[in-house]
DNA sequence: GTCTATAGGTGGATAGAC
DNA sequence: GTCTATCCACCTATAGAC
């Protein structure tokens, strides 16, 4: 289950965004410029404004793709009728492949940068952690109803528990480089479901 | 439990390091400059450079008295030889008021920007969360003694758990703009504990 | 300790040729 | 679509007067 597969085309918008979504995961929005995504791709700086007029354009762009990509590897998981148990397990090892890549969450990386995004993308970030939460949130109820997770928590607040948890452990696993961390916190928060 | 009452001199370069802080809490090292510290402070750029000669001596320094103040407040917490359950309720608690502030733990936001920093801020990062697992350790190896506590982990692991989690909670409050979403996190948090 | 002045670099962005 | 050339704002940092 991973997050950046090449679809096909290698449109130089799609390379572009490849390349701004690395260093954005690596190193956040506020430390990467259009030279390096220039250098990455070895065309000049004034060629990337045609495809994205603005470094904020740009921003916007990444995580509406982002989003996309994971909302579609939700459905995937959605759509196998497996138990709660095992939809969370997958959800939790799609943040796991995102670490195992040396990345953080775009989206989480993002959120650090909140205050100094424009606001069309603070409004996208927003978007993207309510589809996640509404995600979970309903997996949550599932687990409750045919009783294969057990907690006592709004399944509201419990989803939003369980993404600022894996956003933190990410973050953390990350500057400590040490992926052991995260596997760590993902049994822990699956153990606080009688899992 | 406060992190940043002013201790009597109000030096410069204390002033410095308060403006300096704030920013970081609130925009990343990546997002401030001299030119905003100057600003607020009502002097020239280069006046700064008397104090901290550059940008990565002031973001050490920033890091090293925000560990000492972390680092007070703990002993005061395990100085007042309360039951385990009411020591992590004091550690979260400091962790709100921060937040309540309206700013980031310092150092979570440092570790998003973890990979752009200079490698002493890196190195100061590292000794800040050790320092950190360290004394929450400790309270649950004592929890797990005198059976205030109920939990099956390692105590580090579980500690470096709890330290990702409240990160993570933090910086997702912060960018909804929703203390609630904290509080509701340390509560499950503690319920995890058996408390 | 703080100032003016300035250096040398990089940021995002635009105009216009090809 | 990509290029060269350029703009202006901002960055960290330094020299030297006061």
């Amino acid at each position: 289950m991973q997050m950046d597969r090449h679809h096909g085309s290698g449109e130089t918008s799609e390379r572009i965004l490849d390349i701004a979504q690395q260093l954005v995961q690596t190193r956040g929005y506020n430390a990467f410029s259009y030279a390096d995504i220039a250098a990455a791709l070895q065309v000049t700086k004034a060629s990337l404004h045609y495809h994205f007029p603005s470094k904020a354009s740009l921003g916007l762009s990444l995580i509406s793709r982002y989003e996309h990509r994971f909302r579609h590897l939700l459905e995937i998981i959605a759509g196998k009728d497996e138990p709660a148990a095992e939809q969370l397990r997958s959800y939790m090892s799609v943040y796991a492949g995102v670490l195992a890549d040396h990345r953080m969450c775009l989206c989480g990386m993002l959120a650090a940068e909140f205050e100094t995004l424009p606001k069309p993308m603070q409004s996208a970030l927003d978007h993207f952690f309510g589809m996640n939460e509404t995600w979970l949130e309903t997996v949550l109820r599932n687990g409750l109803q045919d009783q294969s997770l057990r907690f006592d928590e709004e399944p509201r607040a419990l989803a939003q528990f369980i993404v600022a948890a894996l956003e933190g452990a990410m973050m953390l696993a990350r500057s400590h480089a040490d992926d052991g961390r995260f596997q760590a916190s993902v049994r822990r928060l699956l153990a606080g479901l009688g899992i």
